[in-house]
DNA sequence: CGCAGTGGTGCAAAGGTTTGCAGCGAAGAA
DNA sequence: TTCTTCGCTGCAAACCTTTGCACCACTGCG
């Protein structure tokens, strides 16, 4: 039912090649030929078939974007940046949620491979020896994690958790938690050394409480955790666990910030509408989609997938770049100074 | 470089028709051969190429999904459920964001046409006979929409419309404001036909606001209109405007719901966690993800798109199903008793 | 007049898979 | 024994497009 190439070529009296020229070299086509052909393929509603063109052409023009949780808000704005950015160079972004899971995650990387030119690795939960593997099978830019000789591109969580205890100390709090993320996330891993190292050089105590799910719900079931930890600040792996936390300690009846400081990382669009208004690390997540996009597309037109033999010997184009983005505290009104001890029964 | 059908019948010695038939018809093959052709394909990394098989079947195994918005949190837990679901059945879902952008919203399912078997409009912002043309290039499957002749899944937010008329009213509000929507959508309309005639029948005045973009920002700009308008209850297009609404009238001194009682659409997850929590039309996005998946893929079954002649005449099969989901008005805190008259500048 | 160059077009192979049909051997029936 | 039947496998066409190569008719130059 839907024409094809063949249908435009007899409708216009080509041959099929000149049609397919028409549409992929225009340039190599005869003005009046080309014109004739436009108009009989607009006549029939053609339109060139993506899967035919990418078995020959060996590329598909879609891209894999994998998340580990399209409703964490932290996501869209990337998407929507990966999306944008990729629709200029006449890309379409496939996008697949894995729900935090690792296995998923390479089930999804597998089934996406041959329809992709590329795949985007965002905050994956697999192991860096797996997504090695799967580099091997389809290209792949990670972000929000560091693989050696892998393209990617980070956000400087590291600098992002320095600046909120450096904050949280100015604030005179001493006692501060750590509100860790899901196991096997980098981001995770770096904030925890940092704020680590920042804590114990501005002699403050760092109490790391985790691994959660990095959800409303998981900040907010660590609220008891919190209290009875004696805290005075806490800075929680992202801004929903954060504002989880938020609720979860006013259930208990402590209040934010008069009794505890909160602060989240990302930079949500929510962080600005809840009361109080949150404190956060924001992250370039629309700059990460972006670049990370441009690197996929940059590291891939070298080397069309199917290419016909003839190659150098693979491998020596490795730039495999990686870039660091910055973050930056937010200051809000979910941060305040450092209770009285004892009016708030921190040993209690 | 990546192993195809070919290499691995080279390997267990079969031909490639054999080992078509082990991943697509395994009972075709004898148990023998085919645990020698499985262990050779394990061996050599072999996975089906989809485009190459897609060519043949008609058959992309891929479902498209367009959304208005994907930062917008109604959209999440529809695009999850429909992720699911599709997988369930073997398909991939491909989602794409228009940005509240008619224009690209057409040009994305001509896009998406040929590499997907069907598309899901989600809350479409084009007209109708626009719908309808692109239908005939591709099964489409309007969510949020009702659309003559095409299988539909709606919510019922007539009814939550008037549900939280009523809630309002049995709370004394007499002047109630509607926060329009954007333009061209069907909720809009429906929201505004059913709000108006419970508000008429309950003895009360409906001042309609908009059109307005449905999100924080476009929530908030209202909100002095929304004074000035002297209304003590407003029911918002979705929650987003709701949130933005409260917090912009917070910033003009009014207090919800001491002052005015604010009433969204959705029920994100996020309406719990702001304070005050939101009252909220609450809609079966998941089930309403499920269901169009299922429409689709029901519908679209009996007839793979390079069907090779010999069809009926086609049209003949247009169950074109029509469903309606229930909504449910949530109370939490955003609604209160109507002020006493005068206590506030209503006519200030 | 001959020849090289050039712009435009056709030819056919290739890409990886599915599938109707035919063929083969063995088992069962007559 | 001969004829079916049946389970399994091979053959080859088909899906739609791209692209290197060959071909043709001109033009312009020597």
């Amino acid at each position: 039912m839907p024409a094809t190439i063949r249908d435009v070529a007899r409708a216009s009296g080509v041959h099929i090649s000149t049609v397919s020229r028409t549409f992929s070299a225009p340039h190599l086509v005869n003005p009046e030929t080309r014109v004739r052909v436009l108009a009989c393929a607009e006549d029939l509603g053609y339109r060139p078939n993506r899967a035919a063109r990418a078995l020959i052409t060996g590329r598909t023009h879609n891209i894999g974007l994998i998340v580990a949780d399209i409703a964490n808000p932290f996501f869209p704005p990337l998407i929507k940046a990966a999306e944008g950015q990729a629709r200029h160079r006449d890309y379409h972004v496939f996008v697949a949620d894995t729900n935090e899971d690792p296995v998923a995650e390479e089930d999804l990387v597998h089934a996406l491979a041959k329809q992709v030119d590329g795949v985007l690795l965002c905050s994956p939960r697999m192991s860096n020896s797996l997504i090695e593997q799967v580099s091997r099978e389809v290209p792949v830019v990670v972000i929000n994690r560091q693989v050696a000789g892998l393209p990617c591109v980070m956000m400087d969580v590291g600098q992002g958790a320095r600046s909120a205890i450096e904050h949280l100390l100015g604030l005179g709090h001493r006692r501060i938690a750590l509100l860790g993320g899901p196991r096997g996330s980098w981001t995770n891993r770096e904030m925890r050394r940092a704020a680590a190292a920042a804590a114990r050089s501005g002699g403050a105590d760092l109490t790391v409480l985790g691994p959660n799910q990095p959800t409303e719900t998981g900040g907010g079931a660590t609220a008891e955790a919190v209290r009875r930890s004696g805290v005075t600040a806490v800075l929680a792996y992202n801004d929903l666990m954060a504002l989880g936390l938020i609720e979860g300690l006013d259930a208990l009846g402590l209040r934010v910030p008069q009794d505890v400081s909160v602060i989240g990382v990302d930079d949500i669009a929510l962080s600005r509408l809840t009361r109080p208004k949150l404190t956060t690390v924001a992250t370039p997540t629309a700059a990460a989609g972006r670049t990370a996009v441009d690197m996929l597309l940059q590291h891939d037109s070298d080397a069309p997938r199917g290419a016909r033999g003839r190659g150098a010997a693979a491998g020596d184009r490795r730039t495999t770049a990686q870039v660091m983005l910055q973050t930056v505290l937010v200051v809000r009104d979910s941060t305040g100074p450092a209770p009285e001890p004892g009016r708030n029964g921190a040993g209690a």
